[in-house]
DNA sequence: GGAGCGATGTCCT
DNA sequence: GGACATCGCTCCG
């Protein structure tokens, strides 16, 4: 039984469990139409779910940072709409992904209406499923300590096979695509919010949200 | 276990 | 040409 960091909402009940795992509803593209703020804190939580080569690999929200678009200078789209943070600026709930330090991706889900620049970067998934594939993928050898595999938005990209090519601008509302958002009704007890990290401008902003508690979040 | 630092590609000035 | 929403390795305590 993987730890969980929260407890379920309406569980146990009859009709939501699917060979005894709870169902997974892919988040509608209206959970992501608000500020990032509040998106970034509502996805606390949830589940990123990756088809990759006829596997499902599954990992657990445990920290997020909100980008504003407007009026935020450490957000990709504060000099506005280019050809590398376009996505930024489409409809909510795509997949935005950026190469960084010549060497790593990151992930991003789009948020605020079709127009208005907005993201919530994933910084750090606790685990769920497919950890023995992710450990290959990280180049880390089987039975690694978990907290290698997702803890960091670098490693979280390394672990689930996240490029920019055939990811960047994927709608994760629907579960027909390779990468997607799903909620499983589990609810973090508690939440933290700390500034950005990572960052040079803008970084006293409190727009990083943490489940309280939980292991598997970044440094 | 923490501070320091090098690696490395892409984007925008 | 410089900055960069990072990571993992060294070296030191």
């Amino acid at each position: 039984m993987a730890t969980l960091w929260g407890k379920k909402r309406n569980s146990p009940q009859r009709g939501r469990e699917h060979r005894g795992l709870p169902r997974v509803r892919p988040l509608p593209e209206g959970f992501y139409l608000g500020d990032p703020a509040a998106v970034a804190r509502q996805l606390l939580g949830k589940l990123i779910v990756r088809k990759l080569d006829g596997q499902t690999l599954v990992g657990r929200i445990v920290e997020t940072e909100a980008y504003l678009g407007k009026d935020d200078p450490a957000s990709h789209s504060f000099p506005g709409l280019t050809a590398r943070n376009s996505v930024m600026f489409g409809p909510p709930g795509r997949a935005y992904v950026y190469f960084i330090y010549g060497m790593h991706y990151c992930l991003n889900v789009s948020c605020e209406p079709d127009g208005v620049a907005g993201g919530v970067l994933f910084r750090a998934l606790e685990p769920v499923s497919g950890l023995a594939e992710m450990a290959k993928l990280r180049g880390l050898p089987d039975g690694a300590s978990p907290r290698l595999l997702t803890s960091g938005p670098g490693r979280l990209c390394q672990a689930l096979g996240i490029v920019r090519e055939g990811i960047n601008g994927v709608d994760l509302t629907s579960p027909r695509s390779a990468l997607y958002i799903g909620d499983d009704g589990f609810v973090p007890e508690g939440v933290m919010v700390t500034p950005r990290i990572g960052i040079r401008k803008a970084s006293d902003l409190p727009l990083r949200f943490l489940i309280s508690g939980n292991k598997f979040t970044s440094k």
